[in-house]
RNA sequence: CGGGGUGUGGCGCAGCCUGGUAGCGCAAUUGCUUUGGGAGCAAUGGGUCGCAGGUUCAAAUCCUGCCGCCCCGACCA
């Protein structure tokens, strides 16, 4: 993409309204803009980060076994009724009425519709198990929406669900869920955290939020330490074999939220020199449920002793757009945001120091077209800026690589090539600065 | 919803107390000079001062009501 043609409003100073620093960035970076209180627009970088990390999401949940379909933001009040929590949902559910006097509802989300598709097309245990999500805008008419998209009233999250015979099945696709989420935020850059979370009438060990660390998080955490750089399972991960041990090593050293933080336990348990006491941003949290839908809206198979019996439920979501948001707040620095390769809406930062200069703009021209020939995408910097304007926005969006081209350079054959995270730059000759970046 | 703040060109703000027909910085446009970390000079364009009502010869400014947005608290991906 050539900045020259591109959409990015950026800012040079900072918005009054945002008050940490994801939310300032992200205005100015040009990735959003507000249009009402926790609503926003996606600017194109922005709706660029939220693909990649849409797309990680959605591979590591294929990978873990689950099936993508698409429900859609509005909903039927009578599907809610069933489940009886048309009335319990309160002033948070927003609430439509159509020109027929229907009355309507804009998701918050989706148990209720997907209890529904499943028990209009499975009746027997053979069809177990299935694990079914979406990605999709959700509407919760927040309290106070603050923190820019981290707590926005129309957000994107994939929810899903899983359905099982018997709670030793559910038990499994927790298990799955649970490392398909450690993978997922690992592969954006994030260091996740499972903790207890609180599981309400249903009781048991089965519902974990996970928590990424960073100052400005909406919950105090504490943890044992080691849980923060706990590898994670690689690619050749087996979803159907035994996942126990990898759910064990981190359930078994402490981790809590505060509203689960037992100080004294916390104390007994974990060394003073491992305790870890921070504040963290909540980017997943996985449920298991059990009959609570299927009992009340008659999701029911007929298991292989020929009994009817309500499926066992499980639910699952990530916070796909606070993702964003939680990303730069665990990476950035004073002149921007830093983004991990996995999430970042372009590879490269292609600099023309001098464009119009003849050699430099073939020089750069030619770095375009064999870095987009590779399959890397590349924001090339074509204006008639200055030098300095175009480093400082190159530093504001937080492209991984920055590659500089200018006369100075190329009377020598070199090319200078910026490592945004580290800050790190050097002269390369053109092919070893293209066989860097290509990795 | 309780508490606190705020609303003035695209962005950041001053002016309001003490009413007299709107100003600064950035951004934008044009020209010249500059050009390796947010350049300089000159000129130009752009604002029903959140909305409605009231007081007054006169309202951004005073009064009343409403609305938007931000921050702190209880809830949540």
């Amino acid at each position: 993409m050539r900045l020259s043609r591109y959409f990015l409003p950026t800012l040079k100073e900072n918005p009054a309204e945002a008050q940490i620093a994801s939310h300032r960035l992200m205005l100015r970076a040009g990735m959003v803009r507000q249009t009402a209180a926790g609503i926003y627009v996606w600017l194109p970088l922005g709706l660029a980060v939220l693909r990649k990390i849409e797309g990680i999401v959605r591979d590591e949940q294929k990978r873990a076994g689950a099936i993508e379909l698409l429900m859609p933001t509005l909903q039927s009040a009578d599907l809610w009724r069933q489940s009886g929590r048309y009335d319990a949902y309160g002033p948070e559910m927003l609430r439509i009425v159509d020109r027929h006097e229907r009355d309507m509802l804009y998701g918050p989300t989706n148990e209720e519709m997907i209890t529904d598709i499943f028990r209009g097309a499975v009746r027997s245990y053979r069809d177990l198990p299935r694990n079914l999500f979406h990605i999709q805008w959700k509407f919760r008419d927040e309290i106070r929406p603050r923190f820019g998209v981290m707590r926005g009233r129309e957000f994107l999250m994939k929810d899903g669900y899983s359905f099982d015979l018997d709670v030793e099945g559910a038990r499994r696709a927790y298990r799955k869920m649970f490392v398909s989420y450690l993978r997922s935020f690992a592969r954006m850059g994030l260091k996740a955290i499972p903790m207890a979370a609180d599981t309400g009438p249903i009781g048991g060990d089965m519902s974990h939020e996970f928590i990424i660390l960073a100052e400005t998080g909406e919950s105090a955490v504490f943890c044992h330490r080691d849980l923060v750089d706990m590898p994670v399972p690689g690619d050749d991960i087996d979803y159907e074999a035994d996942l126990t041990p990898v759910i064990d090593a981190r359930t078994t050293l402490y981790a809590a939220t505060d509203e689960k933080h037992d100080a004294a336990k916390f104390d007994a348990d974990v060394p003073k020199d491992k305790q870890l006491s921070a504040r963290g941003i909540e980017v997943g949290h996985i449920f298991f449920f059990g009959t609570k839908y299927s009992e009340s809206m008659g999701a029911l198979v007929t298991g292989p002793d020929g009994k009817e019996t309500p499926v066992q439920m499980g639910s699952y979501g990530i916070g796909v757009s606070r993702l964003v948001g939680a990303i730069i707040e665990a990476s950035h620095d004073d002149a921007g945001i830093v983004w991990p390769d996995a999430v970042a809406p372009f590879q490269v930062g292609l600099v023309n120091l001098k464009s119009g200069d003849a050699e430099t703009d073939a020089a750069c021209e030619s770095f375009y077209d064999k870095l987009t020939a590779r399959g890397i995408d590349v924001l090339y910097d074509d204006t008639d800026e200055r030098a300095g304007a175009k480093f400082s926005n190159m530093d504001l969006i937080g492209l991984p690589w920055q590659l500089v081209v200018g006369p100075r350079g190329i009377k020598s054959g070199t090319v200078e090539l910026k490592r945004r995270a580290t800050g790190e730059k050097e002269e390369l000759s053109p092919e070893a600065a293209l066989a860097k970046i290509a990795g």
